[in-house]
DNA sequence: AAAACGGTTCAACCCGACTTGAGGTCAAAT
DNA sequence: ATTTGACCTCAAGTCGGGTTGAACCGTTTT
């Protein structure tokens, strides 16, 4: 079966051992079985750890990638489905940040974010069409 | 100039107010001015406030986001050139947990994560080519 | 004139996700 | 025989990123 032991588990995903005993006690990994008291961890978990700091690295909290992997019956898919949403706009506003930057380490301008248009306007479409459409109504149009 | 107060910007924004203030005590946004004590905003600083919360929401460090908006000289170009590449990554990597999960609510087994195949070898690449490389080699060759 | 609204300060608290430290166990190498 | 190394438990500490609460201050509506 090829168990291993808590430090060499910590290795391979790329995590320290005292967070897969966080995860143990948060009832996300459990160890696959204990040698002598010593935590055993076998490929199925090892790929449950993987998963679960992939979608933590990604701003997803714990509790809800656990729900993929644990909820009960059919529930998983919906989770499942509003993860893979969330991380499209993830995706999407990543790139944003990205056209942003490129931009910015082009620019002549001292600095873009005082000086460049095409910065600034970059930077306002950041805003708009998330919760700051208001923007060029209401308030500041200059 | 079409300035505005805490409040206003908030919600322009779509932080709280106490954040704001936050944000300042750090360092990061300083209201253009005070009016009879209040704090006013105006266009620039709500620019600011965008882009840092762009910024934070996709798990960069406020401080190293605030660098590339103050860093002096040229020295902001190397922070954005870096968080091009962070955004790079996480773009890949959360296009990866799409992938898995995509296939997951596709998948006809009850639940993937322990009975499917195809699951299995996309999480087991999920970890290749980040610290999990070593995963085929010493241990877990079934 | 008094209550409501939106702001102010400051210290304290919260949350998720871990890490650290003290004190102990056990097996293998020196 | 003892030291080293990896593991154990449990309580407490840390860190980033805020929020909350108390006590207060000016307008402006009722």
């Amino acid at each position: 079966m090829d168990l291993v032991p808590i430090g060499e588990a910590a290795r391979l995903v790329g995590m320290n051992a005292s967070a897969l005993r966080y995860y143990e006690e948060r009832g996300l990994v459990t160890p696959v079985t204990r040698s002598g008291g010593r935590r055993m961890y076998g490929r199925q978990e090892l790929r449950r750890l993987a998963f679960l700091r992939t979608m933590q690295q990604l701003g997803i909290p714990l509790d809800t990638a656990g729900a993929v992997l644990d909820a009960p019956g059919e529930a998983w898919r919906a989770t499942a489905a509003e993860q893979i949403d969330v991380l499209e706009q993830l995706v999407n506003r990543a790139k944003a940040a990205q056209w942003v930057l490129r931009h910015a380490i082009e620019c002549p301008a001292e600095h873009p974010a005082v000086e460049c248009e095409t910065w600034i306007g970059m930077v306002d479409q950041l805003l708009e069409g998330y919760t700051f459409a208001e923007l060029a109504g209401k308030h500041l149009t200059e």
